[in-house]
DNA sequence: GCAAAAGTGTTCTCAGTACACCCATGT
DNA sequence: ACATGGGTGTACTGAGAACACTTTTGC
């Protein structure tokens, strides 16, 4: 058989979480630390192989609820990494998924000495060529964002059109006029207003919405299977 | 090891020939013909192993070389495709490229029983899961050409603007504002006008055009040097 | 009442579209 | 001359950006 390449799958995970410094909110995602050579004690993307009888995308979904507890409402492929020399002393094949998890789910991630969340923009040096992948990955949720609806994935069930703004505002890393962003969210009929409000800030409550799921959350696309939610139990 | 998981490389190959029927120019692809189980005789996207040193965009354009002789002027990666069903008695993953060659380049391919051009649209019932792959490299071909200057990997190196326009018609599938598409060109940058025209029409000679090689093909992604030509010799 | 954020209205600009019209060549 | 596509001018439309303004709550 020559020499042997085998294959591996990984995960870039984004939850939205509170800044440390107070500010506004900001993505985050959770690494996992080496625990065997190469690259013992570094930080990485959780990740694991492929099963025979499993699909990639659920190996994805898999490998994240075995290393990180998560079950992310949105899982998409971002691409296959596979330069002869990312893995020293081995010949890797990691094709890499990226997903979104909203606030509460991102919670039920045990932190730990080998598992921990960390700003999205500031990941330390990781292992392999990880560090490549999460700026690639950022770089697509930045994009994605720009023109899908996306940013639905990262909140709760119901939320104001405000918390739906700081979405938008943490990944683009831009400041949005409120104004002109509830226009452009009520024409795209992606969210649906319910009767109820959120009262407790000093100010007049804001309406709650609703995701409509008539629209689906990404420009479809013939794989459409492959990008949707993997499980929403 | 347990249930072994083979990788392979496959590429779709796109290029604009003329109709059959004295149209436009239409997108074509070359098939290979399957010459073992499973699948014998079927038609397929050329492909084949990766090779312990080389990368996965080498290893694209290896096979294709071998198996059609073409050397694209675009290579980027499509998707990986893995379900554990789509290649009956082995376990299979394929890491799928596709491929712009311009018109000059696509008449190298040899024809005969075992390889062949298709009109892209309207290739046959494919081995694998091919003939979704091709399917969806199709809309990916047409999203990307929507927002991106990859039109010009389907030319020679001179052109008119009315064949640059006969491109985008062939691949979108639509009727283009001559008036209009040569403003939008312009104001791109991707082109400059050369010094000569193009006689021999009975009309008015069209200038002829070149590429801006300041300006990047694709809007440019961290991973761009996966994203570019692989050779240009 | 006042601060603060929710929510509405209005204007401007720019890209895309439609289409009328002139230009230069072969026959 | 005239047919044919090359190439220019111009008006219309819709989406987004900017920003003034009104509304409703907590304090």
């Amino acid at each position: 058989m020559g020499d042997e390449i085998s294959l591996a799958i990984s995960t870039v995970i984004f939850a939205l979480r509170p800044d440390p410094d107070g500010g506004s909110p900001t993505l985050w995602i959770p690494l996992v630390r080496r625990i065997r050579e190469p690259f013992l004690g570094r930080w990485a993307l959780p990740g694991g192989p492929l099963l025979a009888d499993e699909s990639l995308s659920g190996a994805a979904a898999r490998n994240l609820k075995t290393t990180t507890g998560l079950e992310p409402r949105y899982l998409e492929q971002l691409y296959a990494f596979g330069e002869p020399d990312r893995s020293p002393g081995a010949r890797v094949v990691s094709i890499v998924y990226w997903a979104l998890v909203h606030a509460g789910e991102a919670d039920r991630v045990a932190e730990g000495d080998n598992v921990r969340w960390f700003i999205a923009d500031e990941v330390p040096d990781l292992a392999f060529d990880h560090s490549t992948i999460v700026e690639y990955a950022l770089w697509r949720l930045r994009t994605k964002m720009e023109h899908s609806r996306i940013a639905h994935a990262l909140l709760g069930d119901t939320f104001t059109l405000a918390q739906l703004r700081e979405v938008h505002e943490a990944v683009l890393r831009t400041k949005l006029d409120p104004a002109n962003f509830r226009r452009q969210i009520e024409a795209s009929g992606s969210v649906v207003a319910t009767d109820q409000v959120l009262t407790g800030g000093r100010h007049r409550p804001p309406r709650l919405y609703r995701y409509n799921d008539a629209v689906s959350l990404v420009d479809s696309s013939p794989l459409d299977d492959a990008a949707s939610s993997p499980s929403l139990s």
